[in-house]
DNA sequence: CTGAAAGCGCTTACAG
DNA sequence: CTGAAAGCGCTTACAG
């Protein structure tokens, strides 16, 4: 069996108490019984059960992060930046994902909070407020990529909207009129987010949407869009794509197609995944800075946790960046 | 505050003990007092807290997976695969990664095992055996994509060197005799294992390797090699990267050292990444099934958590598939 | 300096 | 059927 702290005082010959403290250094204690009791404890691997801390109230020492879903290099990126900094603490990670309905969502939280000491969440589907209701008032909490109103909320956003905006700006600024939309998911807060800034940039210029179609985040979509593309009238001279896996595909069934990117129709996504600089033609794209983001949101909601962040709350909304390749050239 | 069984008990007029059988449903209790309970603890909204469960002996519900590192779609895939499993159980993952020498892999360890009822670990750089003495024996574990050679460890490996032996044979097959080998990590286990693939499948034809170059699974080590490729006498036909990153950074290195693929030279990797397929040439690769991995992996962990495996333990070895593209066409 | 005792939130024999 | 009590593994006043 596990040792326990009984134990370990048997073994060094004090009471639990002692063990207790010399093991925390929360008191003097004689130096002869500290050095017996941390030999105890050495000899016997003892380690105090997280269950029995966490009961008297102690910091259990983890954080949770909720993702929409788990799958998808953004998300580990996402996940990278804010597992560098809780292992280098010695905190450890609970991650959970997939809440398609709001019933799934809650029962996620539910068997995430008593067992961490803050949550992550991001949240495409909920907003900011939302999410708050559903979570006990005094639980540590910091938003990433989520709708949200509140000041009194912290969180951290990509700035989606003005990505999406300048993207739009530089493929009219390259001759573009007729610039249609591949979405991202209905609802989904960086999809619509993205869609408002590539309507604001015509609108900026005096432009309307000529085609905004449906898609889903996904290669195949953007794949399965291409006929539609062809066929508008007038045809479209460039897609800005929702995310880059549907510029991925678009590239894919244009090439199939028969087309050439750029000079047929240009393409621009949004994240600069891993492989968009590797595309052929390199696909130029809006950079989310999702290790970054992960970075902020993990060191703001451990500032809240040791009530170290002065009361500092509010949103922080990361600049994103153009990456211009050949897809727009 | 969080409400406790005291406070149910007291608005419900009875003691704990009766709030703890109703809601556990361990022993009839009479069925107004049952109703008074429900509803007490559905007003205000009670769960018990799951520190008390686990002083008590009572499952956690959590699943701990070690990878590792969180980054890379490859690895996410694997996590898709557990959390698809575990979410719909209502069981929660506690995910953590990057453990670069064995004390911080013991730290990890040792955070993660007495908060999970079962543990899978993917170690690429210790064997199971290893750190299967780092736990408690009684902590149900199952290892992925790990050195393992005692047939009462359970786990589960993809078939690294088959999947490389038979991609070397194809190579050969299509007449190369100069083939290079990009190696992954020093002393990893996949890396190793596809290395000896590619050396057996050579031998079986009976060729030497002309050349077998380091690097580290990046697309920057893919690309950085490729002069040394080019330089080599005789110069290789063909290049076998240990995994699709790093033959991704050879398809750029070599197109922008003006090469074509496969008419100089053919490329092949190992993953079948998410962007094999789009790379253009498209990549002739060795597909790892992580989804599969990770659903089978949960599914002996929770079997063996169940106690409903019928104490059987040993290596799965899930085939892997020869994915043949254009690279190597 | 140090031990016995209370108590964190629960479950489960043990008595009734 | 139901409550009081013990106990899971710890920490922390409380007395010495």
């Amino acid at each position: 069996m596990v040792p326990t702290i009984r134990d370990v005082a048997k073994r060094a010959g004090v009471s639990i108490s002692t063990v207790s403290r010399v093991l925390n250094g929360s008191a003097s204690v004689h130096e002869e019984k500290k050095a017996r009791v941390r030999a105890a404890a050495d000899e016997l691997g003892y380690r105090p059960n997280p269950a029995a801390l966490s009961l008297l109230g102690q910091r259990v020492g983890g954080v949770g992060v909720l993702l929409p879903y788990i799958a998808g290099d953004i998300f580990s990126e996402f996940l990278s930046g804010i597992d560098r900094i809780t292992s280098q603490q010695g905190r450890f990670l609970m991650v959970s994902s997939s809440h398609r309905n709001d019933a799934e969502f809650r029962a996620v939280l539910r068997g995430l909070e008593r067992r961490v000491d803050g949550l992550i969440v991001m949240s495409t589907e909920f907003p900011a407020e939302t999410v708050r209701a559903w979570l006990p008032a005094d639980l540590p909490l910091v938003f990433a990529n989520t709708e949200v109103h509140d000041p009194e909320i912290t969180a951290v956003n990509a700035d989606n909207r003005g990505g999406a905006f300048r993207m739009t700006e530089h493929l009219v600024e390259r001759g573009h009129r007729q610039i249609a939309f591949l979405k991202g998911p209905d609802g989904t807060y960086d999809a619509e987010e993205r869609l408002t800034g590539f309507r604001e940039g015509l609108a900026a210029h005096g432009l309307e949407p000529v085609l905004e179609l449906p898609c889903d985040f996904t290669l195949e979509c953007g794949e399965d869009t291409v006929p539609a593309i062809l066929a508008a009238d007038p045809r479209p001279t460039a897609v800005f794509a929702a995310n880059d896996d549907s510029a991925f595909g678009l590239l894919t069934g244009l090439r199939e197609a028969g087309l050439r990117v750029p000079e047929d129709i240009a393409i621009a996504g949004v994240d600069d995944s891993k492989f968009s600089q590797l595309a052929i033609p390199s696909l130029t794209t809006v950079r989310m800075p999702m290790r970054q983001m992960g970075r902020t949101a993990i060191e703001r909601l451990l500032a809240e946790i040791d009530g170290t962040n002065g009361g500092s709350h509010g949103l922080t909304v990361l600049p994103t960046e153009l990456v211009l390749r050949q897809s727009t050239a």
